[in-house]
DNA sequence: TAATATGAAAATTGTAACATAATTCAAAAG
DNA sequence: CTTTTGAATTATGTTACAATTTTCATATTA
């Protein structure tokens, strides 16, 4: 209604300009200008859109999903800017330092003497190689078990590690986070869960998988 | 029907002449029937669809997302591996130094950078609860890997924390050093290794075992 | 009679097209 | 100089459409 109602109106505005001014035409503003007109990318995605056809039950997802991704994204830019390799020495204000006691040296002591302590050790000192480029992951899955990395362990991702063949790697495979050990083969890029269970997932060409760090430590709590 | 189908075949030459079939094209095959045509449901979606507008990016994502989506509930392996984060409980610390990410699994389609900075942590707080009380030993043998403990990790072993059933302990048990999970049962105490290749150990009455402490968390770094 | 081939009907599916809506900015108006 | 105007241009949601796929009664063949 209000759509065919502004419809009406321009027409009949136009109608009446025409008749007061004798056959001119009215275009004195806007018109044929360079630059003129609404900017590319200025629509709410950002960028070239497509239309796609899904079943009619994943709509309501997908779309919840373009919102979060959007919204995510800035903040994704933002954390890659700020820990873009830039090392950075921890503040030794709050160190702490632990005894660490050397299995060997207190074998066959049945006594925790002070003698025994071999060294302290400052835990975050001895995770965190690069405190600007590391963040925390809690894993959810059995995947990694060979690896040691279980349900519910906390891992420790140094995103200034060049991820390689062999490492233990944080990847958005087609957007889902999956921890896994990557494989460079000749036969392409793999993602290696460390248990027989699961097997290994072919990154292919068209998928779009983002290693997101290398993971350089996982911690257990009982 | 069928007699009457039969006959119109057979009048085949005269449907020109003789109007029986009223508006009817001269088909001989196929043509309106009950339950003729392609089925509902038959699509690759098995359900209806609808069009709608996304990013270009976002495309090849979708489509995969959808493919998974699609044969995902063959493989309950395969669903939970993609599902690899949960939120982690954020630690109620103030004092803060990492960023710890969560991976919100929201109906179904993850989004990665949705809200992704839980919280922060520290982890000498984590994981350190009791300062004076704590001290950190280093593993060697296999003894305890079905509990995810690996030779050369690192365990934080709290002294203040009262040994009870169930509990990794570190017990010099008659001068040797182990770590194995108490177990009190009415068959007496036990010390069980998480290994298969390694057999439970009665604690006899003579023998002396001392326990060093509980451990409450074991690090293992690559 | 049984098996196979045929082709129209119905549903699916990717994409083009369309109608608004939103945005932009130079020029006109104040 | 500031505000208003409106055509130009892009964005967006939906419909339309053509090409494709599937189905099955019927015709044809064996």
């Amino acid at each position: 209604m209000d759509k065919l109602d502004k419809m009406g109106k321009r027409g009949e505005s136009q109608e009446a300009e025409h008749a007061e001014n004798k056959t001119r035409k009215q275009t004195n503003r806007g018109g044929v200008r360079a630059g003129a007109g609404r900017k590319k990318g200025s629509g709410k995605f950002g960028e070239p859109t497509k239309v796609m056809r899904v079943p009619e039950s994943k709509v309501a997802q997908i779309q919840s999903w373009l919102e979060r991704q959007k919204k995510g994204e800035q903040k994704l830019a933002g954390l890659l800017e700020h820990s873009a390799f830039k090392v950075h020495q921890p503040a030794n204000d709050e160190r702490v330092t632990l005894p660490l006691y050397s299995h060997k040296v207190v074998a066959g002591f049945p006594s925790p003497a002070d003698d025994y302590i071999e060294t302290t050790l400052d835990l975050n000192e001895k995770l965190v190689r690069n405190k600007e480029a590391t963040f925390l992951l809690v894993v959810e899955g059995d995947s990694m078990q060979k690896a040691g990395i279980q349900d519910g362990d906390i891992l420790v991702v140094d995103r200034s590690i060049e991820p390689s063949d062999g490492k233990i790697v944080i990847a958005a495979l087609d957007g889902e986070l999956t921890v896994k050990r990557l494989s460079v083969k000749s036969t392409g890029t793999w993602l290696v869960p460390e248990n027989d269970n699961y097997p290994p997932i072919l990154v292919r060409e068209e998928a779009e998988m983002v290693i997101w760090g290398v993971v350089t430590a996982t911690i257990s709590q009982f």
